[in-house]
DNA sequence: TATATTATGCTCATTCTTAGTATAAATAAT
DNA sequence: ATTATTTATACTAAGAATGAGCATAATATA
């Protein structure tokens, strides 16, 4: 059942890191090459593990120590020729959370908003108006284009899952099936990219910065796994600095999740979960009353595995 | 920052399964060599994807077609010699959900229990008994046997967290961090397979069949990802036939979660989220009152994407 | 001093859960 | 035939969790 393997059978592996950061309310990506590519090493003899592999090369790069580290998933050949006598490569991605940057002035690695690529998964300031005007109408001209009635059924019912029927039916956690919808659409540029593509390129693509290869969806991947985790596991300590107000962990947690919350409950789950406990501290550097400070315990995780993390949304204004 | 990559660092791709069945009330789960290995093949030059590879094996296997198909994991190196001039394995591992077994005869691919493995898991008939009697003293015992009391404290917090610290605690997701931490405390057999052990094999292995290499904590991988997926989208209506009574789709939930459920209440879950619709006929093969039967409704997963199969767990009797 | 702004405490209606009770419709045992 | 047992299904009531908002406190700034 396990034949021994042929050397034709051989592949290279590449890592690919979705490496997160947090400043300025702004949820970060590390990206190369103007922001075209995820940063990317091989998985070379000298890394004991997959997962050392990303660390040695990621805080070589960006000279900070990762904290998270999740596997995101494993991808063979997409988009990538496999005859010809070239080495298949079978690319393993990876999620890392990071309190800081990369120190300024450095050109190529550079962090970027998240929200660059994917502009219509900022609801934070209530629903993106791309959603309706350059989403929307592009999806549906796609659905009808199909003359097949039950296939078009389909194609409607997916669009209405994913962008929502009415206006309060938005999922955040959906933005890789948004993504992979757009594409099948053509109405992202990447769509190009692809071999013996049927459908061609439509009118106008929707916006939002595309990558190279497929690195946007390895970009959504991270995403969507870090929005729903967020629900069940405080990943976001990793993300925030020692010591905060509540104001900035929601504000962080919004930046995740690209949706507004309501501030009283939030701060009521937070504590009913006895997520954080104060420094004593507080700090007035916004203008109103100053704030109690606050530190993540870290005992939590221990002594609750579930340390569910209940996001409080709130209808926007 | 991407270097071609050396001929060294070539690896070849192992594919490994956990592929799932349900009969007679029982989580069954396909394996080889008398129970000792999950079903695995070689990613070959002839399979386009990842995925195309498991289904082609598995269904040639099985001669049966794979329902569901996720990946799971993607380990690099476990128990593996790494050196010595052999070209290192990856392996990436799958759950598959199937509906149909094996034809009976076959001798060598087996369908069997996942409770073989994992005994301590199966809490359908109230708290499993081994818990306390054969794993929370041996793992004490652990605890105890390091010198330094904060790292005695972590052990200690990491059983209550896992094993639940008073009866009524169990988290039946928790069953790969079980495993893991009961491999740790050198009380499963696997613990010896590995190089440069230091802990040696503690007094008395915990009941429940090993497997070789890693494939009981790949296992342990899969019924921890359906335990909790089955939570977030139905998914068992892989598993089931294609008309089936309410009690039979609780039995089934319950062999996946191992824990009893409050029968009113997964009744009323079920039918509120429209996942199932009566047939009109019903059926009186057990004892009592004639059940309905039901389907499955298919449109609902593309309804709402996020048909979430809220469990209604019950306190054992 | 008034105003704007942020922090924080508290309430209230609604929905979801949990844990039943009650009744119906069949089979098996006497 | 009658009774006990088993399974199915309807319905209820208490309690917990959630979503929305009011009210007050404490600061900076105009």
């Amino acid at each position: 059942m396990t034949p021994p393997p042929a050397i034709s059978d051989a592949v290279t592996i590449e890592l690919n890191a979705v490496l997160v950061a947090l400043t300025g309310n702004q949820p970060l990506v590390l990206t190369l090459e103007d922001g075209a590519l995820l940063p990317s090493g091989p998985f070379a003899t000298e890394h004991p593990t997959l997962q050392s592999g990303v660390r040695a090369w990621v805080e070589r790069q960006t000279q900070h120590p990762l904290g998270y580290v999740e596997q995101l998933y494993t991808f063979a050949d997409r988009n990538r020729p496999a005859s010809d006598g070239q080495r298949r490569v079978v690319s393993i991605s990876y999620l890392g959370l990071t309190r800081e940057r990369l120190s300024a002035g450095a050109r190529d690695p550079e962090w970027r908003s998240w929200y660059r690529y994917f502009p219509w998964e900022d609801w934070r300031s209530g629903p993106s108006p791309l959603v309706a005007q350059a989403i929307l109408p592009q999806l549906s001209a796609w659905a009808d284009a199909v003359s097949d009635v039950a296939q078009q059924r389909e194609r409607r019912q997916r669009i209405d899952v994913n962008f929502g029927d009415g206006v309060e039916n938005w999922n955040e956690d959906l933005i890789l099936q948004r993504y992979e919808l757009l594409y099948e659409a053509g109405l992202v540029p990447e769509t190009l990219q692809e071999r013996n593509r049927a459908t061609p390129q439509a009118v106008e693509p929707v916006p939002g910065m595309p990558m190279r290869h497929d690195h946007r969806r390895i970009l959504a991947t991270g995403i969507a796994r870090l929005r729903a985790k967020i629900k069940y596991r405080p990943v976001f300590f990793e993300l925030m600095p020692p010591e905060f107000t509540l104001l900035q962990l929601q504000r962080a947690v919004e930046a995740l999740a690209g949706r507004p919350m309501h501030k009283q409950n939030f701060r009521r789950l937070i504590d009913q979960q006895g997520l954080v406990e104060p420094t004593g501290a507080s700090t007035s550097e916004a203008r109103g009353r100053p704030a109690k400070l606050f530190r993540f315990r870290r005992e939590i995780v221990l002594e609750r595995s579930v340390a569910g993390t209940k996001l409080p949304l709130s209808r926007p204004i």
